[in-house]
DNA sequence: CGAAGCCCCTGTTCGC
DNA sequence: TGCGAACAGGGGCTTC
């Protein structure tokens, strides 16, 4: 499954590879990923056709395509979505769902030459749509990306209520520990509030809360401010190592646009290792239902709140 | 506004 | 061997 530092090593193939393209016809073959678009398949494939992209951004596990039509390609992969740049030659997969036709101006030696932006996805939760771009309320950049702009920061409205995310450096962390803090929940829910921080998943909320030796349950009323701070220096760190791994796996970040990850297998803690001992103290890893999912944790490393 | 639960989707794995 | 249930989970949506 995607993760936040997938999905930028996939945005970052995508500024590199297709910036300056010009789209030609789009075809899809599966009406469920373009649900988003609410105009319709016809207006998804007219209104892209003809199109140059700009740029490719990211806020979170949203990235788009601005296009010099003043609109973008907004993309979720969810739980199995990727963005997979292909030439012609290319075998279709199995759970193609989108093609993208491209005319690159100048391939510059991607093997082989460019000429389709493919999306894949076998579950389908994510999806494909074009939208506006409306200036970004605080005045900052949108996010991950944006070397082009056209005059003022833009995001699109379907993001406006995404939290900025922990590689952002435009994230506020002492207003975000402040709001955390406000909070009357627990704290792994917090965490995967995306209107107060976004990217971060069942895998890498686990994995933080091993590293800062935090009980899921554990209440955010009477957390310190150094408690969260310390959870998301966790949160940054882990997913720093992934975005390392992801990005120095492989030799071009082309092969990573294809959907490769170095990341999981290994490096992962506790998530999913339940039987396992603790990497830290030995103790044995254990899975509990948590919010309609698995948490994963050690029990002696991070002992249930009293009241949890 | 905040908190919490439901639901979408399909391939794989597991239990009976 | 066959079949149905459980599972994976981000995020939109609804309800309170």
């Amino acid at each position: 499954m995607p993760e936040l530092p997938e999905v930028e090593v996939v945005r970052r193939g995508l500024a590199r590879w297709v910036t300056g393209a010009r789209i030609g016809p789009v075809e899809v073959a599966h009406p469920r990923p373009v649900r988003r678009h609410l105009p319709g398949i016809a207006d998804f494939c007219a209104r892209l056709a003809g199109t140059v992209i700009q740029d490719a951004v990211r806020r979170g596990k949203f990235l788009w395509l601005p296009l010099d039509s003043g609109e973008a390609l907004l993309a979720h992969l969810g739980m199995s979505g990727q963005l997979l740049l292909a030439g012609d030659g290319v075998a279709d997969e199995r759970h193609l769902r989108v093609r993208v036709r491209l005319s690159v101006p100048d391939p510059g030696g991607g093997p082989p030459a460019i000429s389709q932006l493919r999306f894949v996805d076998q579950r389908m939760f994510g999806g494909l749509a074009v939208v506006p771009l409306v200036a970004t309320p605080d005045g900052l950049p949108a996010g991950i990306g944006g070397v082009w702009e056209p005059s003022a920061p833009l995001l699109p409205p379907p993001v406006l209520h995404i939290a900025r995310d922990p590689l952002d450096p435009h994230l506020d962390e002492s207003a975000l520990v402040e709001r955390l803090r406000r909070r009357r929940t627990g704290i792994k829910r917090a965490l995967l509030d995306q209107t107060l921080l976004s990217g971060v998943g069942n895998i890498y909320a686990d994995e933080a809360l091993w590293r800062a030796r935090l009980h899921y349950a554990r209440p955010t009323e009477g957390l310190s401010r150094p408690a969260v701070r310390r959870l998301l220096a966790a949160v940054r760190e882990v997913m720093g190592e992934a975005l390392a791994e992801g990005g120095t796996s492989f030799d071009s970040l082309y092969v990573n646009v294809n959907g490769e990850s170095g990341y999981f297998d290994r490096s992962l803690a506790v998530y999913g290792q339940q039987g396992r001992p603790c990497p830290r103290c030995g103790a044995t890893v254990r899975r509990d239902a948590f919010m309609n999912r698995s948490s994963f944790t050690c029990p002696r490393c991070q002992p249930r709140p009293r009241n949890g």
